[in-house]
RNA sequence: CGGGGUGUAGCGCAGCUUGGUAGCGCGCUUCGUUCGGGACGAAGAGGUCGUGGGUUCAAAUCCCGCCACCCCGACCA
């Protein structure tokens, strides 16, 4: 039983300066978590109590599908992570440090080489396998800009496990498992989700050992995402069929065009002071669109590529670098003076420039674009009669309402947080580690792993995001916690009453916390209850006399958008939840047994 | 790591331009009243003004360095 008048930790009337997001600003006021540090957070028993009920959940479905629990240092040697390359690519975001004598250790930022190195000294039989193991522990990252609260901190809760099998086929099953497992996991959770495509690196991102092929069949990986707008990725969902993949996985074919259809001449104009595509289409009229942009960048080997995309996308780096390795912005136009800034155009280029195009530029396209000399652009430069693409890369920016790669209707863009992925990176980390068993022949084979987290306190900040309305937080009832809260108003018998009814409801199993304040008035109480935000409010307050109290419904749906967006507090900011009188006597039938 | 901003009591803020004994609201303590929607009265406690240096008779205030934190971007789960 939890005791307001007890509880440590106070809620706040006013929201905190350096909170953004709604869920977060909520989570400080209620009194879950404290900030200690840029991106790192001390949870308060209320939030601690949230913590482990998700960690519960997780532990509870992982234990079903067979997996082991284990328990791994947060502070690990650096050398495994040195034998993977995962030391060299994430150097900056790792945390460092060195003992006494020396040796160079890391804050764990990730498990899966410690779980390959642990699997090569316990296991040496094809008897072992499959194998599932899991941890729930902290991870590390020192992020160059920690933000959105405890989505993007820099200590971080998750659950992690790794899979091992024989071959394929055994993978894909640990990988079906771990994907049926997740679903139970976020639909207990009281999560909104979605399950996307995602990229099959090493982070989910673009990179050059990625593996979006698929080789064991189905998506090489997913990930869970929770829509939030205060979420920092973002998925493409098709709105006819359930296509549904990170933007960074999402593959668009060749560009159907109309060869036939006959194009003007080139032609060259004027357009003096029109470095930017903005400034461009300002001046000509034309969409964004219309015109052809062309980034340059110099490759590790030293060469200069242009990268053509429609000018109303970017280039996504990222996935520029899975093509063509390293690469760096070209801006030594003092050296190269027959490139000009601002103004380049493919159709204009020097003969050492490779020229890249995203497939939007298809041969019998036409567009607007740099003449290769300042302040002049030039019109109907048609592809294949003006200009010729070596290759097609696929890293332009996917826009809203760009065609489903599956059937042709139209994506939308949906910003999310990732509370979970589930990736088969093979044999990467068992080739490094050379993690072999005995097969049946007596003949070593190498086994092959599947990665997968949960991202548990970040499934917390995402409730809290989805969950809330004008006056607080709404915790789903497994993660909620406690069952029910109850309010003790007035100066008579109230108390005494509310600490029996929350000792009669805890022996039959309810986790219950009572306001058991003296003195501190009802608003108050109210408030803070419905800050608090669990989802059954018990109030045992004047209507006592009577032999009744009253029962509200936190988690009831709000009766109008309105009254969930109002953003002040107070009764008058939103309706109010629905609420029942009940007899004393029967509190206990009344909760035990839901109607 | 680039750009912008902020550091004054537990929280939210004013004071700084124009240097002169540090203030407001909430919260907290004590007493009394009140008790179903953030009560009222009275009396209190609480701040090396982020930090180091400089200018000055005198610095929260002006100057320089550093640190921390927040926001936008790059990056990341």
């Amino acid at each position: 039983m939890l005791l307001m008048s007890r509880l440590f930790s106070r809620t706040l009337r006013e929201d905190p300066a350096d909170a953004e997001t709604p869920g977060h600003r909520l989570l400080l006021r209620a009194g879950y978590v404290r900030r200690v540090a840029a991106g790192v957070y001390a949870w308060l028993p209320l939030g601690r109590t949230v913590l482990d009920n998700v960690a519960r959940i997780v532990r509870a479905e992982m234990d079903a599908i067979g997996a082991q629990e284990v328990v791994l240092p947060a502070l690990v040697p650096r050398e495994p992570y040195d034998v993977t390359g995962r030391a060299a690519e994430d150097g900056p975001s790792l945390f460092g440090l060195r003992d006494r004598r020396g040796g160079d250790y890391l804050l764990a930022p990730a498990p899966e080489e410690i779980f390959a190195q642990l699997v090569k000294r316990e296991c040496s039989s094809y008897k072992d396998m499959p194998l599932i193991l899991y941890q729930v522990g902290p991870k590390f990252r020192d992020e160059a800009r920690p933000r959105s609260g405890l989505s993007r901190a820099r200590e971080f809760l998750t659950k992690d496990s790794c899979s091992f099998d024989l071959d394929d086929a055994g993978l894909a099953k640990s990988y079906e498992r771990h994907r049926e497992a997740y679903i139970k996991i976020f639909d207990r959770l009281g999560v909104d989700y979605r399950v996307v495509m995602a990229l099959g690196g090493r982070s989910g991102r673009a990179g050059r050992e990625g593996t979006a092929s698929g080789a064991t069949g189905g998506a090489a990986a997913e990930e869970f995402l929770a829509p939030a707008e205060a979420g920092e990725d973002t998925f493409a969902a098709c709105t006819m069929c359930d296509y549904a993949a990170t933007v960074e996985a999402v593959r668009i074919g060749p560009a159907d065009v109309d060869a036939t259809v006959e194009h003007p001449p080139m032609e060259s104009l004027d357009t003096p002071g029109t470095p930017t595509i903005e400034t461009l289409c300002a001046r000509l009229d034309i969409p964004a669109s219309a015109t052809l942009k062309n980034l340059l960048v110099r490759t590790a080997a030293g060469g200069i590529v242009a990268v053509g995309v429609p000018g109303d996308r970017d280039v996504d780096l990222d996935r520029l670098e899975a093509v063509l390795g390293p690469v760096e912005i070209f801006d030594d136009f003092a050296g190269r003076p027959d490139l000009a800034k601002g103004y380049i155009g493919p159709q204009a280029l020097p003969a050492d420039v490779r020229y890249l195009a995203d497939p939007r530029v298809a041969p019998g396209t036409a567009w607007v674009t740099g003449a290769g000399e300042s302040d002049r652009h030039a019109v109907n430069v048609v592809c294949g009669r003006d200009f010729a693409v070596a290759d097609y890369v696929d890293v332009a920016t996917l826009l809203p309402g760009d065609p489903c790669p599956r059937c042709g209707a139209e994506l939308s863009l949906t910003r999310a947080i990732e509370i979970g992925h589930i990736r088969r990176p093979g044999r990467e980390y068992c080739d490094a580690f050379e993690v072999d068993v005995l097969g049946p022949d007596g003949r070593p084979g190498r086994l092959t792993m599947g990665s997968y987290g949960i991202e548990i306190s970040r499934v917390v900040a995402t409730l809290a995001e989805q969950h809330h309305d004008a006056r607080g937080l709404r915790w789903p009832r497994e993660v909620a916690p406690a069952d029910v809260h109850i309010v003790a108003t007035g100066k008579d018998a109230q108390i005494p009453v509310a600490l029996q009814l929350a000792e009669e409801l805890e022996a039959r199993g309810l986790r219950v916390l009572v306001d058991d304040r003296a003195g501190v008035s009802p608003g108050v109480k109210f408030t803070d209850a419905e800050l608090i935000g669990v989802p059954m409010i018990l109030v045992v307050g004047r209507r006592l006399a009577d032999g009744l109290v009253e029962l509200r419904d936190r988690r009831a749906r709000p009766r109008s958008a309105a009254a969930a967006a109002e953003p002040a507090a107070g009764l008058a900011a939103g309706e109010a939840d629905p609420r029942v009188e009940i007899p004393v006597a029967d509190v206990v039938g009344h909760l035990v047994f839901p109607p």
